[in-house]
DNA sequence: CAGGGTGGGTTCAATGAACGAACCGAGGTA
DNA sequence: TACCTCGGTTCGTTCATTGAACCCACCCTG
């Protein structure tokens, strides 16, 4: 972890894993590549993140095998951000900690899931109570009660969609 | 999160979250009370934190309903900081993230983990493969291949025993 | 009753991230 | 020619982390 030093004499996973994804920005930057967003403006105007910082949380996740950088267009030079396998199975720990933050610390939630193939609600592990266990790609996320952000990606985003979908803005 | 600013504008539970569990320790503190540390000094040497911000996270975990402080012993006074029921609901969470990090960061785990009724091990969700959900409480941890530390505290906790279970050094 | 040990902290200077505004360069577009 | 967009980098200020030193109430020992 970039912040002060590591978490060196650690003897657990748990802080290897922190030292990619415990530093400030970091996990909602994996959240919205679950939910769809790719483009590094897209990234910036969706979570008002200093450009420096989602640069350097961009590269780390890169380097970290959670994120994958192409190029989608040769000329001009455009990019984007891909969840990796390894990133899509965050999903799990994502969901079940924003379902934990929701029980305990309250707060509506501006976006709901559900299985698509059935309509059920997920369990907080993120699986289907009625299925089992089910891949993000056939999750729907579709707009809940709480607020939302007001900018082009959030309003994207707020249409029913699959997780993974990618997010054109406009 | 006191790391800067908050994360206001954020419209989701996640971001809620985090501002309480996303500083640098804070989940590791959590961690290790789920492994049964409670006091003060023993969180101190087997995470080798600096002791003012080990203070700030009990104080932040306390007011945020994870951590409970009570005082063990009147004279001298002598405290401990127990989960409450939602700091227990943190289990799933932090175990899916340490399973996601043994298996796309690698390294060896010091400690496993066995449904005690059964004696299978847990799925990533933290269920038993076997008995569907189980309790924090039906959770054996034993010693695994990884490298451990060597300090008291860490000493009392790779015996094997429940989750929760208080740790006594010596 | 002086001296040392323990638990649970606080204080402080130095270091290192995060912030946000400004800037930049390649490639369109008017 | 001038301006816009995308995807960044640079830089001064602010804020958190670090580690060492200190503190105090209470116990134990000689």
């Amino acid at each position: 972890m970039a912040l002060g030093k590591d978490y060196t004499g650690q003897d657990c996973s748990l802080s290897r894993g922190l030292e990619l994804l415990g530093e400030r920005w970091t996990l909602l930057v994996v959240q919205n590549a679950l939910y769809g967003v790719r483009r590094f403006n897209d990234f910036q105007v969706r979570l008002d993140i200093p450009k420096a910082v989602l640069s350097d949380r961009l590269t780390r996740l890169t380097e970290g095998g959670v994120l994958e950088k192409r190029r989608y267009q040769p000329s001009p030079p455009r990019y984007e951000y891909l969840l990796t396998a390894a990133g899509v199975e965050l999903w799990p720990v994502i969901y079940s900690l924003s379902v934990w933050s929701h029980r305990n610390i309250g707060g509506e939630p501006p976006r709901l899931f559900r299985h698509a193939a059935c309509g059920s609600g997920l369990l907080p592990s993120s699986d289907c109570p009625e299925c089992g266990r089910i891949e993000p790609g056939e999750v729907e996320m579709y707009p809940g009660p709480g607020p939302k952000r007001d900018d082009p990606v959030s309003r994207a985003m707020n249409r029913p969609r699959r997780l993974l979908e990618p997010v054109v803005p406009e």
